[in-house]
DNA sequence: GTGAAAGCGCTAACAC
DNA sequence: GTGTTAGCGCTTTCAC
């Protein structure tokens, strides 16, 4: 029992404290705890309840805390208390600044409310998405904030079984797939833009949008498109349609070749504003009027739109109430385990410069 | 020793297994080890060194592992090998695309290197500031990127004390207070702004930036402004100085002030495109013609600079660059133990439509 | 109000 | 190649 004992109290220099070189060893509540003349119990305290410790032993405590520049391990404390205190963001791209948007309102969100935020992005690519969610579930993060809903029910089924809370952003998941989301309705937005081009007596009307293939947000605007125009009998001319990325000088080089085909259109649907300014700029190029020769209407109303020439019409969406009320449910979820379930947004059509009414054809 | 075994080998359910209802527990290496019918630490093994166990058993585990959708608690995983795969970035907002782009590349990086990111943003706020950088020495990031130099030696002291690997980006540290930077020099990228303008003749030159008192990068280049217009005897004029907010708007205020002025100016330095093409639109609007009677040259080179109307004259800063080095050289730090000190960026002057020669007066 | 002690789930010596 | 075991630094009962 001798030997036992021994193993017991001697605290060994830990096989981390002689690791890098150069590295010094922070200090443990222990230590803090025996400079203090108290146990590390009341350490703890002071530092997460310190109503419940006397005022003299708190003072004491937190002298010593400041002295030595302390600042518990987070780990631990995760691994002890079974909260980590985090957030999970997955998003696609953050140099489009509309997700920089509902990033930013998300990060005030949780930051006010004592969660970090672990971001990751996608770049579009489902594998690497599940990687990132993969990540977070073993980082522990006490909830996930997706964006769009288009992944595999297995990624789903690992988020759920491994009982993390998680919420949907820019997509409406409804039916039989429903999950607690956050968002408005790409569909409708995309029919609202529409309706506002063909109520101007458009029916040549091109698309430019993201790629469908690996984003559900612009698979609905392209639906909304089609099904616009086939409601008014004009069958979608896929010379008219571009997926691309966002990039202004994708908007430009889609309008490029719409404006080279035989009967190019008299207005375009820009399902994002980047591309719908790069649109802009290849009419002005190319001499045209805008909204005289050709309308467009854009879509996220991104603030620079207020400041092309003339000023762009789009569809305002909610980008940072969408971040902000996301964050709030989820972190709703994790502390009164509530869980929400679809919370759909408006959007609205801002009419600017951009758009008027179908030339008559010559 | 009867009580004593008895408390060691039994697994009591933990005090979290019943905590919040409807949480499902996460199953443990052990229980994963146990129907595997093998020992925790080969469970280890086939999870981080799989070349370390044999076939056979690998594939067992593994379909076990499978089988629960079994991830690995990463915080335990942090606790026991004290690394956590986690590097902190600091930045003062996310909506001016500037920061997206080096965010996103900084995130590029480390995701690729096994590093997840966790984001704090300041506001521009030094107390948010702090508190968002104890909070990631506390989750013991294994390394911090850092938004300017301007921060509280004591706050240096906190990281330092702490051990912790850090970089700071956008603003070169230089002599007595060196750090390890990654950044170009804003002072410079300044005066060859200014430089610009003067060679073009112009004498009464407005400024707008971002605010200097919680902005060093902002401070740097409106020294460079007032040491530019100095050397040329001309005494800077409060009444042509804004510091703003990053924000279109601001820009377009700034402007209108500066054009009622009884002396306006012939040229503007706008330190961040944001403003610059606020500045623009307000030219524009104001039926002034840029570059024939006011010139305009911005910071930053966004993407959008190429699609105003003209285009925009500006300086190009290697965000993308910045970050992926910044990350970079982190990581090294990390790995290799290797500090890095200066790593001086190049600027660019891109010469666009804003900018032209200084009016004759009339 | 405070302390003793048993874990949280994992890794990494070390032994076999 | 695999298992045993002692921690990692903290929280949290449970006594006192």
């Amino acid at each position: 029992e001798g030997p036992r004992m021994a193993s017991r109290s001697t605290r060994s220099r830990s096989r981390h404290a002689a690791g890098r070189p150069g590295e010094r060893r922070r200090l443990t509540i222990r230590e803090i705890a025996r400079e203090a003349g108290v146990s590390t119990a009341t350490v703890s305290r002071v530092l997460n309840e310190p109503a419940r410790v006397s005022a003299a032993t708190r003072d004491a405590v937190r002298a010593v805390v400041e002295r030595h520049h302390y600042v518990s391990h987070g780990m631990a404390m995760s691994l002890a208390s079974n909260r980590s205190s985090t957030l999970g963001l997955v998003i696609p791209t953050i140099t489009n600044s509309i997700y920089a948007s509902s990033t930013q309102a998300i990060q005030f969100v949780a930051q006010r409310a004592g969660y970090s935020v672990l971001l990751g992005v996608s770049e579009f690519d489902p594998a690497q998405e599940e990687q990132i969610i993969r990540r977070l579930i073993a980082r522990r993060v006490d909830g996930i904030i997706l964006t769009g809903g288009d992944r595999a029910d297995a990624l789903y089924a690992l988020i759920e079984t491994n009982g993390v809370p998680y919420v949907v952003t820019w997509k409406l998941t409804a039916g039989s797939e429903e999950r607690p989301c956050v968002s408005f309705d790409n569909y409708e937005a995309g029919r609202m833009a529409m309706r506002h081009l063909t109520e101007l007596g458009h029916r040549r009307i091109g698309l430019v949008c993201g790629r469908s293939d690996v984003n559900d947000r612009a698979r609905e605007r392209r639906r909304a498109y089609a099904d616009s125009l086939r409601e008014l009998g004009v069958d979608p001319d896929p010379a008219l349609i571009f997926e691309r990325d966002f990039a202004f000088i994708e908007g430009r080089a889609a309008m490029h070749r719409m404006l080279a085909t035989a009967e190019p259109p008299t207005a375009v649907f820009c399902a994002n504003d980047i591309q719908a300014i790069g649109a802009l700029a290849e009419c002005r190029d190319a001499g045209l009027d805008v909204p005289g020769d050709v309308s467009i209407i854009g879509f996220d109303d991104l603030p620079v739109a207020q400041f092309t020439d003339p000023q762009l019409t789009t569809i305002r969406v909610p980008a940072q109430r969408m971040g902000q009320l996301a964050a709030s449910r989820l972190i709703e979820w994790i502390r009164e385990n509530h869980q929400p379930m679809t919370d759909e947004l408006p959007v609205e059509l801002i009419v600017r410069g951009t758009t008027g009414p179908a030339a008559r054809r010559g």
